[in-house]
RNA sequence: GGGCGCUUAGCUCAGUUGGUUAGAGCGCGUGCUUCACACGCACGAGGUCAUAGGUUCGAGUCCUAUAGCGCCCA
């Protein structure tokens, strides 16, 4: 006998302590950890490892990595083995730029082993503040697995990439224009840049041919004048034809350059006459290397002009344009400047206007890989399926080769050594991996091309996406690494889960790698969640978490501020309303009814528990057939609305899984059965033991059904309440969480159409006594019934059900004869008498 | 300029393959001290589904165009 009235609950839930009881419990029992010998089916997680450039965190972050999760949880409720490790991006230029603000740093003017230094220490605090905020939400994530792209293991996977993409002749080393953040002075790859929207002026100018005419040209970058290495026209423009083969005077300047043509160039597009310069952007690059252009390189690194730019050599870009274009007018060469509306590439990661720098730099070639890409996108399963276009869009619309150099210090080095003498590539040994060539010595002590004994470390590190689009083979353990947990039968992972803006970089250079590493794909499905926006509809920001504190200190986007005012469980409850791949507006008051269910569920429990009194959980149960109509409607109601919430997540659409959860629990139990059986406890002279005992095993068990239907959302109440109340009495998992998911029941309740008939009386019976006033709790002396104009076959089924209308009117009987209050049923009228 | 998505109640959002009278939460109004919960319950008001055409017996849903918003790319 197992006896559930020693369990007591406290009138009033006390959320913070029932959170941090599950929390002790989790870490104590280890319920999230992955054991590679346990039976089921593996299912591994590959999230994003968050930048953790410290105090950024917003609840916008808590929303996306929460969303992630309760896919997690319900595929572990389904019985499968869970790999869910968390990694943290803290390598690459976003670190580096938080540790040049925060200490006020010139990257120039420190080593680079002291940057380094403080790099790593930031990350520490950093790492230490996200695992906090994700245990506070209950993510369930083994800690164990942990990863940081900037430890040994991760570096030695992306070395073993390196070395790998390499030898397989993916890989080259070229010194060619490249994309350049001025401002950071490093290269950049083409998913680095973002679209800027600027004012700027459209000047057109003039330069001279041989015969003294005017050649006017349109530009918006007067300042690369200096650059010029050739003015273009199209081949078949009659106008400029004759010119073709001739040469041009650059104004103020005065070199001279070649006027060619080819059919790319538009003769409608302003003068018909293009200035190339090296390099103005991509369209010069292409005739560059295409036509075999001089070099005239007047941008230096920095971002300032060069020697070549004579008396404005020192300026940035910004203050020569402004002096070369007073200087045109001055000298008479200026015909004209419009205000145009212009598009302009940008650091993603500074703002700065990119331009284009002559750099030697690795290179993956991707470009003839556009096809594969394709392919394996289609062979992706993606969640919502039309993200897909994105990635394909990305992969269309690539343009150059992946540039992995980045010229920066804290980063992955390149595994590599290059021969003073004769400049040849040495690359380091695969077992030694992880090094740095600029603190080790190169792995052999002759050159092999040229018996050279002097060697040079590569000075860069990798793109912080060399690193990142590892992730499933960081997981897989790919490399060996012996203190990592963790196999190569767990790739391809079963899913990644991520933002929409980061197709173009992660998703987009880990399908790259997979295909080139393991030819095949990182992982089966994809599944793309939305954002968070804030109260304007924007992406929710660091700014946010600056404005709005309120008086009181609270301030609503942040995310520790939320759990310590309304709990995980409503945080959570709240991301999970927003339906897969859409975005969310983020509102204090969904959160708000994130607690309410929390403490719904608490008193639900504490009505289920006086009701089960003298009742036996371990006893028999009790054959459906048996049960009462009430009884068999709700366990009816829980097996649909478990089927749904089944098939949404079954298409990782969490929140169709919560609506229907919301809609059994608080609708059909709550408001419903709950009311409707009352009666059974409350005057129990009236019915027979039988009866109360159908009730009691039916709230048994549907209750225990709707704390595993929660369980993925709210996993710190339903935990709580399973354990208190369910554990005990012969519920043998240690957790809810590892506890089933409800799968359809072996005995389906069969449709119980005269069920309506009972709602039809209760919803009218509640209409009438709120339209006279009358409680809805006092018991009345009758309900009249009048059947006269019903339908003759349901009058059988309205007699059967006489005790249940007594029940639900709460009066003292059922007389028929005339009444006045319509039903939903067709004839069926009724009254109320006091 | 191209692509993707969005536009449904005051607010935040659902609305499955086209099918009775378009739903939920919050907010609002009225009532109920009700013996799980007033952080509750009941009842109610509130929508020409962005606009204009079209297909159909029937359109929030499909097609076309337009406008606005968001994101991505030139």
């Amino acid at each position: 006998m197992i006896d559930l009235s020693t369990i007591e609950l406290e009138k009033d839930v006390d959320i913070a302590a029932l959170e941090e009881r599950c929390r002790k419990l989790w870490d104590a029992t280890e319920v999230y950890r992955y054991d590679p010998e346990a039976g089921g089916e593996v299912f591994s997680v590959d999230t994003p490892p968050p930048y953790v450039s410290a105090a950024h965190l917003h609840i916008g972050h808590a929303m996306s990595y929460t969303q992630a999760e309760f896919i997690v949880r319900y595929r572990r409720m389904g019985g499968r083995k869970i790999f869910y490790p968390m990694g943290f991006d803290d390598n690459g230029l976003p670190t580096e730029r938080f540790v040049e603000k925060t200490y006020n740093i010139d990257k120039r003017k420190t080593s680079r082993s002291a940057f380094r230094a403080l790099c790593l220490e930031e990350t520490k605090k950093g790492s230490a503040q996200y695992e906090e905020l994700w245990r506070a939400l209950g993510l369930s994530v083994d800690w164990r697995l942990r990863y940081s792209t900037i430890d040994d293991h991760c570096q030695r996977t992306a070395q073993t990439s390196f070395i790998d993409l390499y030898k397989k002749g993916r890989i080259y080393r070229s010194s060619e224009p490249v994309l350049w953040d001025p401002q950071l002075e490093t290269a950049l790859a083409q998913a680095d840049l973002e679209t800027m929207e600027r004012k700027s002026e459209l000047h057109e100018i003039a330069f001279t041919s041989e015969g003294g005419a005017a050649l006017p040209i349109s530009t918006t970058r007067p300042e690369l004048l200096a650059g010029c290495v050739a003015l273009y026209c199209n081949a078949e423009d009659e106008r400029y034809k004759p010119l073709v083969g001739g040469r041009a005077t650059v104004p103020l300047f005065g070199h001279t350059v070649p006027i060619r043509s080819d059919e790319e160039v538009l003769a409608e597009f302003g003068t018909g006459l293009m200035m190339v310069c090296t390099f103005g952007d991509g369209e010069d690059v292409k005739r560059w290397k295409r036509d075999g252009l001089e070099l005239r390189a007047c941008v230096g690194p920095d971002g300032r002009m060069t020697q070549l730019a004579g008396a404005y050599a020192g300026l940035t870009t910004e203050q020569a344009r402004r002096k070369v274009v007073a200087d045109l007018k001055e000298a008479g060469v200026l015909r004209r400047s419009e205000a145009i509306e212009q598009h302009v590439s940008v650091s993603e990661r500074s703002g700065a206007p990119v331009e284009f720098i002559m750099a030697p730099q690795w290179f993956i070639r991707v470009l003839d890989l556009k096809d594969a890409m394709l392919k394996r996108s289609a062979e992706l399963r993606w969640f919502p399926e039309w993200m897909k276009i994105r990635l394909d869009d990305w992969i269309n619309g690539l343009k150059y080769d992946w540039n992995i150099s980045r010229q920066r210090f804290y980063g992955v080095p390149f595994p590599v050594w290059y021969c003073e003498r004769c400049g040849s590539v040495m690359l380091a040994a695969e077992d030694g991996l992880p090094v740095d060539p600029l603190e080790s010595a190169a792995p052999a002590a002759k050159c092999a091309a040229c018996g050279g004994a002097e060697f040079r470390g590569d000075p860069d590190v990798m793109d912080t996406w060399m690193t990142s689009s590892l992730t499933p083979l960081i997981n897989a353990n790919w490399v060996g690494s012996k203190e990592r947990i963790g196999d190569m039968s767990l790739y391809p992972m079963s899913v990644r889960v991520q933002a929409f803006e980061i197709i173009r970089t992660w998703l987009f250079y880990t399908v790259v790698k997979s295909h080139l590493h393991t030819d095949s794909l990182p992982w089966e499905d994809v599944i793309i969640s939305g954002w968070g926006l804030n109260e304007n509809g924007k992406k929710i920001s660091k700014r946010d978490l600056e404005k709005f504190t309120d008086a009181s200190g609270f301030n609503r986007y942040e995310p520790y501020a939320v759990v310590r005012k309304y709990g995980a469980d409503a945080l959570r409850y709240w991301a999970a309303g927003s339906h897969l791949g859409n975005d969310v507006r983020y509102n204090e008051n969904d959160v708000k009814a994130g607690r309410k269910l929390v403490i719904k569920l608490w008193n639900a429990a504490r009505y289920c528990l006086m009701q089960w009194k003298g009742f036996d959980p371990g006893g028999a149960s009790m054959a459906v057939s048996e049960r009462t109509i009430e009884d068999r409607w709700l366990m009816r109601s829980v097996q649909q609305a478990a089927a749904a919430a089944t098939a949404g997540f079954e298409n990782n659409n969490y929140a169709i899984a919560r609506e229907a959860t919301d809609r059994l629990f608080w609708d059909t139990f709550c408001d419903d059965y709950l009311e409707m059986v009352k009666a059974r406890f409350w005057t129990p002279e009236r019915y027979a033991d039988a009866a109360r005992q159908s009730a009691q095993i039916t709230m048994w068990e549907c209750f225990r059904t709707i704390l595993l239907m929660y369980a993925p959302f709210v996993p710190f109440i339903t935990e709580d309440l399973y354990q208190r109340i369910y554990r005990g009495a012969g519920g043998d998992a240690a957790s809810i969480h590892r506890g089933s998911w409800p799968r359809a029941a072996a005995e389906a309740v069969e449709d119980l159409p005269e069920m309506n008939i009972l709602s039809a009386i209760l919803r009218a019976v509640r209409s009438i006594r709120s339209q006279r006033r009358i409680s809805q709790t006092r018991s009345l002396a009758a309900l009249v019934l009048d059947i006269g104009q019903v339908a003759a076959e349901l009058q059988p089924q309205i007699r059967s059900l006489e005790s249940s209308f007594q029940a639900v009117a709460r009066v003292r009987e059922v007389s028929y004869g005339t009444a006045t209050e319509s039903t939903e049923i067709e004839g069926l009228c009724v009254d109320l008498v006091a």
